[in-house]
DNA sequence: CGCAGAATTGAGACTGGTCAAAATTTGTGG
DNA sequence: CCACAAATTTTGACCAGTCTCAATTCTGCG
């Protein structure tokens, strides 16, 4: 796991368009007046991550507020002796970086190449302030995050490799067509491991459940990376606990 | 599990009086100018619900925000099947009942006897764009309770029976202390059940691993509701991965 | 074409679950 | 205050799903 300073290497790259300064049709920020979004690009810096890179450990200070604006990023804590928890995948539009003690809670790495927006936390703070329906657009995604946080509570304590696998499957999908891409085939840019690692499995079990599901008719692999939702209905009933469906 | 409709009944009930809105020392909201706990108080109903009462239910119309004033909440989602994994055990102090699509994600039990302090959705967004304080100290716990779940993904996709156990009395016991309550003994005012789906187990692992730990000399059970923590340090171990000590 | 990493498959072990019974605690009425 | 009933907790025996360790196959890339 190669760690680079990627931020200060690049900060005069001009970057990739940050979604979430521009309004256009899905963009992230849309809800913004012109106001707003005129502060967040003034504070907002640009960078681009690598594949595998990491953007900040968990435990360092936490002095950057980050929007993703393409590619996959991965959060995840780890433990003394190396179990590890991804604790959730940001996708394009996404923010991540907040923390409550100073300290980032958990390690950011690219999944794949990223391009991203970067907004200083002390600053941020500051335009939150001048800007209440930026406040406002933070405060419902921060709502959201915890209750999709909470649902991944049920999945990692509640539900059977099989469950969490259709679960999995199903939310990616659902994830997709928000940003207007096709509900099947769900693209996986993630390793069998950082899967294993996001749904508290081993990589052979995630592996072994793809094979039943295949075998079952409810999925096909065009590729170990790009997933067909064969029979999506019989998916989400696998997905709510329907027993050997 | 009995429904009542414990909000309207007591509605002229004066009520306890909401640590959110006192500035005593131990006020939750200290952080508050006296503006933004006046306005806090006008919009505020109380409410006292019986042990075992429902607040509301995972679904329902998120018509309000709470914030518990005495006693013991659990935030609780269910499976299709009967499956429950509780998400939050709520200590005074603390606010729960942020939707994000206008649905409760959770439902919301007393442990014991509680009092709350009920603010209108409507009215609090309304509030939180007139007292910046407000909005800046519902932030700071919305990142932290976000901070709370994702710990809790940790533990409940990577951590052992007899991790769990221990970091879970530890956490007890640290939120114990900041209500400056004894860090030893812990009170448990939840059942053995509420233990298990809080920590993805069963009850009976629960109870198992808490004989192991007592055998261990870790712990005793003054009685099964007050634990002694007799070596926290080398709980911490456990707690951390620390094999079989 | 051949190599390296990733994914899949296989065999056996083990943690935690299930079902059942015993013990303990709690609550109630005399 | 005590006796008894009900609920909760604890213990026991056995089982199943998932993990571990190991080997094999697939995929991508030089």
């Amino acid at each position: 796991m190669r760690v680079s300073d990627p931020l200060h290497v690049l900060s005069n790259d001009p970057g990739p368009v940050c979604r979430c300064c521009e309004a256009d049709d899905h963009s992230v920020c849309a809800s913004l007046t012109p106001e707003g979004m005129r502060g967040l690009r003034v504070i907002r810096g640009n960078a681009r991550v690598a594949a595998q890179d990491t953007v900040f450990h968990e435990g360092e200070a936490a002095d950057s507020i980050f929007s993703l604006t393409s590619g996959t990023v991965k959060l995840s804590k780890l433990l003394g002796d190396g179990r590890r928890q991804i604790v959730d995948f940001v996708f394009p539009g996404d923010f991540f970086g907040f923390a409550s003690d100073g300290a980032y809670p958990y390690t950011a790495e690219a999944i794949t190449p990223v391009g991203l927006c970067r907004f200083p936390t002390v600053r941020l703070t500051q335009l939150r302030a001048e800007a209440p329906d930026l406040e406002r657009l933070l405060f419902e995604r921060l709502v959201a995050d915890l209750a999709l946080a909470q649902e991944q509570m049920l999945l990692l304590g509640r539900m059977t490799a099989r469950e969490k696998i259709a679960h999995f499957l199903l939310t990616l999908s659902r994830r997709a067509t928000r940003r207007n891409d096709p509900a099947s085939p769900v693209a996986l840019p993630m390793s069998r491991q950082d899967l294993a690692d996001y749904l508290g499995l081993t990589i052979e079990t995630v592996s072994r459940t793809f094979t039943q599901l295949k075998r079952d008719g409810l999925i096909a692999l065009v590729r170990p990376e790009l997933v067909d939702l064969s029979e999506p209905d019989a998916l989400r009933r696998v997905a709510e606990g329907g027993g050997s469906d």
